[in-house]
DNA sequence: CGTCTGATTTAGAACAATTCTAAACTGTTG
DNA sequence: CAACAGTTTAGAATTGTTCTAAATCAGACG
């Protein structure tokens, strides 16, 4: 058990410096809870709640820089579903989302399953970055 | 002009009638200035910056109340592109987004241009309420 | 190893967008 | 035209996020 977590922090370390950001000990803490397990998708309060149980302490203002810069490393990604708050997700990859309103919960749909056709070339000047499909559902 | 101006708050007020919401004064006038002219995007400061001009003196409050009693009533609909703002869409029509992220501004693709193929069927229980497609566009 | 330096973290203030509250007002109904 | 429920309002409150300035830390270097 011991053997793994410190594998765990080792192996973010690495993807930290790779990220050419500094493993500190803060970073290190959140990246584990971060990708240690499959995919997630959180918001900045919802990771410091997991760090508190985890018996790490942040400061909320180190959960948003350090949510941004993995952002801004391409570690993860922000999903825009919900005007009231940032969701990030640990999926980078190319996929989509169905995005449950009543409990406000993401939940993945792979990347080869939905096929989008028709999108029509941007304005003058403009480069299509990403195209976003979010499936809204609700209780039947 | 005079007569087209009243003929617009008459019909304001009468689909707030069908919608089963009071026309009160402040409503009309929102209304007037939302479904005058063809498509609109718009937020809640963006609104009460264009009644402000047009001589139309409504609390801030107002304007999102309006904003959510209409977007209940079916009359507009809510894009979530952003989270740090919401923005509401005078076309409930089956329609997608272009979304320029350097200019915080929304274009619209005709409904009938986007085909979404391949969506998986939502998790037990529950229903799909429609699909969005946002395709993310910045300078080249 | 201590020391230094710039990067990072922190608590708390500041901010922006939105929602709430309680009182004043207004549209409709009888 | 009185009465009541629905609506509006100013301003306070709340929420989520960002900023600030001071304290702390990681890594380099002697």
């Amino acid at each position: 058990m011991r053997k793994s977590v410190r594998n765990n922090s080792e192996k973010s370390g690495e993807k930290l410096r790779a990220a050419g950001l500094r493993p500190t000990r803060q970073r290190v803490a959140l990246a584990n809870l971060l990708f240690a397990r499959g995919n997630r998708h959180l918001t900045a309060e919802s990771l410091r709640a997991e760090a508190a149980e985890a018996g790490i302490e942040v400061s909320l203002a180190t959960v948003y820089n350090t949510l941004h810069q993995f952002t801004g490393a391409g570690l993860l990604r922000q999903v825009a579903v919900d005007a009231s708050r940032f969701y990030f997700d640990t999926n980078t990859g190319a996929h989509q989302h169905f995005y449950d309103e009543d409990g406000a919960t993401l939940i993945d749909i792979p990347g080869d399953s939905i096929a989008v056709a028709g999108v029509p070339n941007p304005p003058n000047g403009m480069e299509v970055e990403r195209v976003d499909v979010v499936v809204r559902i609700r209780r039947a």
